[in-house]
DNA sequence: ATTATCTATAGATCTATAGATAATGC
DNA sequence: ATTATCTATAGATCTATAGATAATGC
């Protein structure tokens, strides 16, 4: 009964991730992640006391889980350009792996401060160090003439603007932008927005 | 006691529309909506019967302001680039005026598919509009060499992606790109997003 | 003796309705 | 006589806990 301790606690945990990212912290129902976990709703409780403990659980690996697509991109030693391209593919497909992510930790930070400050607290460390990196380059590059001027602050976020969105977008309007499509026809559109994505950025920096 | 009987039926969809825009269906409560209409909450049962009703009252008329902006668009008649220009800049200030609008709208259609069914067919019919417009003139553009080729639809995409996230984002994060700052340096930040949208997208549309 | 699990239920909250009361229009 | 409003409350749902029971380890 000890080994299967550890895998109940396990079950709740994917039940709860489930249940949390599909309905957000105020929709999320303690019986329905029991239910999805299939035990009885006092086990909860007996292995994480509250929901808020349940949820801290969850969102702070989610928000761990994307801290580390940055790490990932800050070990990397590249060409700026390769750089910019590395950055938008790793991004892309971190939320093709996680699409309901960005919607999730989006709707938590702006309900409840305490998820903004987790949030900044594990992923500005990381941002910050890859943002002063990069803009040495940048500035190096639009010194030499072979990138417009653009702030780092704004590149930045358009960068995760069209590749959150991809996805955000994408799970309630696939059906309408392909209708009748298979997963491989899916799965071609989203590398095709891939491509897309890094060309559109590539192209709005080159120079006059 | 007549025309008391259409303002206090306006106060409570006031009410409605901050709660919902704030909360969201599942999170919103009809006691919450009462106090902040000052009024007792069987008011509320009175004048809409259930909160289905009065929520489908609030984000109808959301969906239908959202659509405007595209009947607007729709009606000027400019070259290519001008045309893109105003689509971003009116997109970006009605994002502006309306800065929890994305997030609510997007949360309803994604947790709800009579929702996204609402918005389509408000919404449809007046972006296929602008997009039977703007296909020809791209592809005149590309065909000419002054656009470098690329689908209406990412095109469409990107902007949408890059004005509603600015909003999105900032909402959370403003007092971190800015810290301190006061009402007029935000605007001023604003400004400065806005004209750097512009330039980012006309700047990823000029031909190789 | 401890650990894991279940059933039952308390207590809070939320939607919706019933029924009383006051205010207006005919 | 109708319309607008309030109070009280039924009924549903949800979180959390108490207490019983079974299964394991010493």
């Amino acid at each position: 009964m000890n080994n299967n301790d550890i895998s109940t606690e396990q079950i709740i945990l994917e039940a709860a991730e489930a249940e949390f990212l599909d309905k957000g912290f105020g929709n999320a129902k303690m019986m329905a992640i029991a239910q999805r976990a299939g035990v009885s709703h006092s086990m909860l409780h007996y292995y994480f006391r509250k929901k808020e403990n349940l949820f801290q659980m969850i969102f702070r690996q989610k928000v761990q889980s994307l801290s580390q697509i940055f790490e990932e991109i800050g070990r990397q030693h590249l060409s700026f350009f390769d750089m910019i391209r590395l950055v938008v593919e790793c991004q892309f497909d971190f939320v093709a792996r996680n699409p309901k992510l960005p919607l999730f930790v989006l709707n938590e930070i702006v309900s409840k401060k305490e998820n903004l400050d987790l949030l900044l607290d594990i992923v500005r460390p990381k941002l910050t160090e890859i943002f002063e990196r990069m803009e040495p380059a940048l500035n190096e590059e639009i010194a030499g003439g072979t990138v417009r001027p653009v702030k780092i602050r704004d590149l930045a976020m358009n960068i995760i603007s069209m590749n959150v969105s991809t996805f955000i977008f994408m799970t309630s309007i696939m059906e309408n932008i392909l209708p009748g499509a298979d997963d491989k026809m899916k799965e071609m559109y989203i590398q095709e927005r891939r491509e897309s994505n890094v060309q559109f950025i590539l192209n709005a920096l080159r120079p006059l």
